[in-house]
DNA sequence: AGCCATGCACCG
DNA sequence: CGGTGCATGGCT
């Protein structure tokens, strides 16, 4: 067993798998586990330019039509926001997908060759990542082919069933074409699509970070309001500060 | 055959 | 000289 695969054929769930720190922290923000993208030397060159396996791309990214791209709008794990531009280059015949101006956030998480950008989509619909560094492994020194080591992430395959529509039903195996990718998705909700979530409704949060403080916080237009009562999270979304705050006050926050 | 990592040419 | 986009090669 190389690793985990991608392919297990089980599904379970089709939520988040808090297994890892990034998944704790995507699952802090109640947001939706999308994919897991091992950094190759050339995504960590410092450039940038995280290549973005076809799957992915065209799983949960948006459609492309121009090779220019779109600006995808993207925070992380900490709410710091991010403007990255999602593009693609005609290669030989089909396409390859990229991800621009993810260095601040690969700075930011400090992940080098080896590591790897969890990508995961809020309830808002707007996409998160997180940086996930891999444990050690490179003992030697991250040299270019530590990357070519590094297996994709133990994050749990849990696929569930239907959702993958364009079948990429490979598991991740080597790093050249096998990708360091893991993805899994929850039933029918794919891709961006804005979820309207923002009902205003407190909802627990299994696997909270217990150091997440009640705060109040806006990410491309939706409020969330986070709440810590007692170690336990709670997480609610809505439409305008005002409707946070108050919800926020009114549970006894401050 | 498809997919992707990366080298590298070209353009600013 | 650095960044962008392309083309090639390695691998599955």
């Amino acid at each position: 067993m190389t690793d985990s695969a991608a392919a297990v054929p089980r599904p379970d769930n089709g939520s988040i798998s808090a297994v890892t720190p990034a998944g704790k922290a995507l699952a802090h923000l109640q947001a939706t586990y999308l994919f897991e993208k091992t950094l190759t030397t050339s995504d960590a060159n410092g450039q940038g330019r995280i290549v973005v396996p076809k799957f992915a791309a065209r799983e949960y990214l948006p459609s492309l039509d121009i090779t220019n791209g779109v600006t995808v709008p993207c925070c992380d794990s900490l709410g710091q926001k991010y403007t990255l531009r999602f593009r693609y280059w005609v290669n030989n015949q089909s396409r390859m997908y990229l991800l621009e101006g993810t260095q601040e956030a690969q700075a930011k998480y400090k992940v080098q060759a080896g590591d790897s950008m969890v990508f995961g989509k809020l309830p808002s619909g707007l996409l998160v990542l997180c940086g996930q560094h891999s444990s050690a492994d490179r003992t030697g020194l991250p040299n270019q082919k530590a990357a070519s080591k590094v297996r994709s992430a133990p994050a749990t395959g849990k696929v569930s069933g239907p959702a993958l529509s364009n079948g990429h039903p490979r598991s991740a195996k080597r790093q050249s074409t096998g990708t360091g990718v893991t993805q899994r998705n929850a039933q029918g909700n794919t891709a961006l699509e804005p979820l309207k979530v923002q009902d205003g409704v407190f909802r627990a949060i299994p696997h909270g970070l217990s150091l997440a403080p009640s705060t109040v916080s806006s990410l491309s237009g939706v409020w969330t309001a986070t709440l810590n009562l007692a170690g336990e999270l709670y997480v609610a979304h809505f439409d305008s500060q005002e409707a946070a705050l108050e919800a926020f006050h009114a549970a006894g926050a401050d």
